[in-house]
DNA sequence: CTGAAAGCGCTTACAG
DNA sequence: CTGAAAGCGCTTACAG
């Protein structure tokens, strides 16, 4: 008598239980050819009857399609980033995809979880790391399909933000303001990336060219916002734009602090609309990312390498819109 | 002259370029036996230069593991859940297990999902639908260890949300509150499950009793407390426990936008400490969920499942301590 | 310290 | 419509 460790139950179980081959039972399964329907309506109470589960590892060792996408991010802290993660997620289950999630800050970390990934772990892969370039990625990936968000070469997706960056600076000066401070998120802070924004601002043809306007921040946080308060609000600034929502926040929270209504002394342009910038009083004005469209774009882009019927989107360039609310207002209102 | 499709090389290749066995191969790269320190050297330059990555699929179908977690959620709308899953990614990574993510808001689908990671496509799973009980997900899981977020059975973990809910009640009588007001969020929102936390108010000993003082809502979200604010302003209420801070905010916003200053008519207490209630203004006073202690033990009693080393972690109950800050104040400030 | 060979549990040409 | 058999690429007793 042998002593069964596991009950495995296996496909050959099932065929011998019925004196049918396994290529029977498989292909019962699969629907990969025409079964006697008799017998499989057998096949299939047996499997039930039996407890068989077809074994994950031997499948995929066969078709070498693991039904997984690897995710490749920092962290979750920023909204952004969870935004776009359930979209995907959501996207990928309508077609049966399951997402293997990596969270890490260090690149060295990421490129070996790519190599990882590549391994057959995962059909696709989908980098969200900005310290890793779209080349290096898929040269990792050997052959995996991969696609670095905002940077892929496929069917492009570019996120204009100058552009939408121009228009909160024009808005601000039909309102009257000529003093338009700058928040420059040094980091890049999900929204605005290394900082292009400033040259932007700086090249715009109406900018002020007042360094004293420039506040340079580590991080776009809530904290970030209130570290430069006391100095944004005591600038001669009429305005300001803030890079992010949180940053805008931030001055938000000083000038509560201080008994400063909102827009009264300072008009404040936040930078993603977040969710909290309409539950934030005065509701802020804000550009507003679109985060369905990208992240549908992108998981679009990695599923046309993925699945042969699926096709490439077309390119795309996406210029973040001003959403105006009650953080802006004509100058001396 | 064939046709190569995939440039796969394989374990035979190296072995084979060498001239030994694939059996000191697969031991020089698991080091589980002592290997020639020579021969190991030329393995691995080998393994280099044709470029050879471990196959997948081959080797969990031997090792019978994955390094994969599965991770069932609804979805990730709410910030607790965001925050748990980053915690859990974290610590995962340090077992160099990675994450599989499935969200569902349909729970026939969550249990199928259940049965699709138990194939062995994952070595344990983490349960996070509310719908889905403990007991079946075990039964569907079929020996694939599985645990259920607060409600698994090894080395329970208790939050007693009730404890926490009465000493922010007692804390406003303290400060000469008579007319609390509950917010009974209905759909069980990211805190206070379905509603045992209306039962504890109820039978507070000095709960007012009164039916205009309880405001029940569907959503814990800005947009909920926003719905009843004008209610509960006008109510004869002097406080507020409302359940989460989401809600919270919503009664800040709509008391903003009416110049009511908090916690002039109204003393508000949140439910979740999420990071937006110290952005708020005032800063929120509100019970405080250790996100950080709930993920890791529940982490780690899945751990204990999987790794023989790991222990199970000690049963603990966590009573969600009172934060006070600036949304409470005696009565007739 | 090393190797030959069985085996993991399926899928899929090939043959009928 | 069905089956016998090869093979996916490793790991791991077993033997030396």
């Amino acid at each position: 008598m042998k002593t069964i460790s596991q009950n495995h139950v296996t496909m050959t179980d099932v065929a011998r239980h019925l004196g049918i081959s396994k290529t029977t039972v498989s292909h019962a399964l699969s629907g990969k050819r025409p079964i006697n329907a008799k017998l499989r309506a057998e096949i299939l109470s047996t499997i039930e009857e039996l407890g068989f589960r077809p074994n994950f590892a031997a499948r995929i060792m066969n078709t070498r399609r693991t039904g997984l996408i690897g995710l490749l991010v920092e962290n979750l802290k920023n909204p952004h980033t969870t935004a776009l993660l359930e979209i995907f997620s959501k996207e990928l289950e309508r077609y049966s995809l399951q997402t293997v999630l990596a969270t890490t800050e260090n690149m060295d970390r990421g490129r070996e979880l790519i190599a990882k990934f590549s391994e057959g772990m995962v059909d696709g892969i989908l980098n969200f790391l900005p310290g890793l370039e779209p080349d290096e990625a898929k040269q990792l990936a050997r052959g995996v399909p991969c696609v670095t968000y905002l940077r892929h070469a496929e069917a492009p997706l570019v996120l204009d933000y100058s552009t939408g960056l121009l228009n909160a600076l024009s808005y601000l000066r039909e309102l009257g303001h000529r003093k338009i401070a700058f928040v420059s998120i040094g980091k890049r802070a999900g929204s605005c990336p290394v900082d292009p924004c400033l040259d932007v601002y700086l090249q715009w043809e109406f900018c002020p060219h007042d360094p004293s306007l420039i506040f340079t921040l580590h991080e776009g946080t809530v904290a970030g916002g209130l570290e430069i308060a006391e100095a944004v609000f005591s600038s001669s600034a009429t305005a300001v734009f803030t890079g992010n929502d949180a940053v805008a926040a931030g001055l938000y929270h000083w000038a509560h602090n201080h008994g400063i209504r909102i827009p009264d002394r300072l008009s404040i342009v936040g930078g993603d609309n977040t969710e909290m910038s309409q539950q934030m009083f005065p509701p802020l004005t804000t550009l507003d990312l679109p985060v369905e469209r990208l992240a549908l774009h992108t998981v679009h882009v990695l599923l046309a390498a993925i699945i042969p019927e699926e096709t490439l989107p077309e390119p795309v360039t996406i210029i973040p819109e001003l959403v105006i609310r009650n953080s802006t207002a004509p100058i001396g209102r």
